[in-house]
Order: structure tokens, then C-alpha cells, then sequence
DNA sequence: CGGCATGTTTCGCC
DNA sequence: AGGCGAAACATGCC
């Protein structure tokens, strides 16, 4: 489930912890450097931040990293923010913890927990996220101009690729080309000034609206949609299901050039 | 059983 | 250099 919109809905979750100071944390050392819990405990959360698709939580010593693959997940104080996951299991089973942090005064539940099966996450101590490009969710036409460059890549490809693009998964990538009318096979040079400035308003407009209605699966473009290809939502065109750059692309030919 | 999955990295090849 | 396919990671689900 988690592209950046899973993750902005986290982040904001997890500003519960801000002021609280961290008690015990046990964490699944597979997928964490050995010293995670040691450079942390006693640390006072300041600041709960995102870049992309990664959640940090700033204390007044380390920043703790979350990156969650394909199926990592949070519970803050408890709740679940995001209940239903598409491609996680449904279930939620304690061998699948990475990550329990607890604050000072907690009970049994701990304020921080991510759960993620297919343990392809990761936790980390002061991520490097310089790395990453601009997010996705506030993209000015120029910035993403000069992001994209003069690339010969098929637009996907490139707005999947976290240093140019920061935030975007295979379904939101998707959506905000069905959005701007751009084919995902486009080669990236070959767009337009006109083409990057729908491409940035459609990630402007849509991507909050999807954020508010629960993420990246609340598109037009939605899982349902994916697998079963009906006639286009906007004019009914034909939609097509192909592969680029290793993940499937789905778009409609009438309306995407 | 085979194939697929909202992710990222690495490697070999052109 | 850039791009791409495939593989690896790891596991659940249909």
C-alpha cells in the first residue's frame, strides 16, 4: 500500500508522539542498523516529517527513518490510520512486527508499531533523503522541468524514480498521467511545456484529493479498475495494461497520447 | 502450482 | 552515460 500519500497519512498520525520521550523500543534487527534502539532511547520526539515516501521522526538526538516496501504499516497509540491494505495481508500477525516503540507512560501498546510482512522495509538513523527529488504533492511546472530534464525514458519510468520525483508510486504515477493525458510510453524528452504543466497541475490537484479520500488506492484508476480494464471513466475509451520499466502500466488509448 | 503484488537496489548488456 | 530487463530481497494471496 504505502506510496507518499500512505506515508503523508502516517506521518500525520504519528504527530501524536511529538513531545513524548521514548521509553523502550524493540525493533526486528533484519531490517534496522544493530544500534537503532540504543541510539534512541531517552530521546524527546520534536518534529514528525516527510520526504517522499519516507516518514521521520525527528528527536533531540537521532531522526528515525520509516520506509515501508511493499506491505510496512503503522499503528500509532493503537489505531490504525490506514485499515485496509490492498496488497498486505489482511492479516496482522505480532511475528510480522519490525518496529515497537514505546514512550514513557505507555501501557502494553506501543505508540509507534510497523507491521509489514514481506519485511522489504526498512528503519534507519538519520536517512539520507538529500537523495530524493522534489515531492510529488507540491510540484511547480518549472521544478518539474528541470527535474525530468531532457531524459529519453518513458515519462513512467521517470516519475517512479524517487531522485528525480520524490513520493510517487506505481499507482499515483498512473493516475496523475490518466489526469494530464500523457501516455505512460511517452519518451520524457518529447513532452511539451504544456505537457509538464498539466503533469504538475494534475499531481497538485488530484494527489491531495486522493489523500483525503485514503490514498493511493482511491483514484480513478483504483486496483478494481487495474484488474479488470472497464471502459475509461472519463470518455469511455479503451484502457490498456502493459508493462514498462518492470511494473504495469494501465492507461486509456483514447485520451492519452 | 504459477503468477502477481502500492518498492528499491544491483548487475550485466547494449 | 543512459536505459532496460532481469534478478534479488521476502512473503502472502488468488
Amino acid at each position: 500500500m504505502p506510496e507518499g500519500l500512505e506515508a503523508e497519512i502516517w506521518r500525520h498520525a504519528a504527530t501524536e508522539l511529538v513531545g513524548r520521550r521514548i521509553g523502550q523500543l524493540w525493533f526486528d534487527d533484519r531490517v534496522a542498523p544493530a544500534d537503532l534502539a540504543d541510539a534512541l532511547v531517552g530521546c524527546t520526539v520534536v518534529a514528525v516529517r516527510r520526504r517522499g515516501k519516507i516518514v521521520l521522526i525527528d528527536t533531540d538526538g537521532p531522526s528515525l527513518g520509516l520506509h515501508f516496501g511493499m506491505t510496512g504499516r503503522v499503528e500509532v497509540d493503537g489505531r490504525a490510520p490506514l485499515a485496509a491494505l490492498e496488497y498486505a495481508s489482511a492479516a496482522d500477525r505480532p511475528e510480522w512486527d519490525r518496529l515497537r516503540l514505546f514512550t514513557e507512560g505507555d501501557g502494553d501498546v506501543p505508540a509507534l508499531r510497523m507491521n509489514d510482512p514481506r519485511r522489504l522495509g526498512r528503519l534507519s538513523l538519520d536517512p539520507d533523503v538529500d537523495r530524493l527529488g522534489p515531492d510529488a504533492m507540491s510540484l511547480e511546472t518549472g521544478v518539474l522541468a528541470a527535474a525530468l530534464g531532457v531524459r529519453r525514458a518513458p515519462i513512467k519510468s521517470m516519475l517512479l524514480d524517487q531522485s528525480v520525483v520524490a513520493g510517487l508510486g506505481n499507482l499515483c504515477a498512473d493516475e496523475v498521467l490518466f489526469w494530464a493525458g500523457i501516455s505512460p510510453n511517452r519518451r520524457t524528452n518529447t513532452l511539451t511545456v504544456h505537457d509538464v504543466d498539466r503533469l504538475a497541475a494534475a499531481c497538485r490537484e488530484q494527489l491531495p484529493k486522493m489523500l483525503v479520500a485514503g490514498g493511493s488506492t482511491m483514484g480513478e484508476l483504483s486496483p478494481a479498475v487495474r484488474s479488470s480494464l472497464p471502459p475509461c471513466p472519463l470518455e469511455g475509451g479503451l484502457l490498456e495494461r502493459s508493462r514498462i520499466g518492470g511494473r504495469t502500466a494501465v492507461w486509456c488509448l483514447q485520451h492519452q497520447h
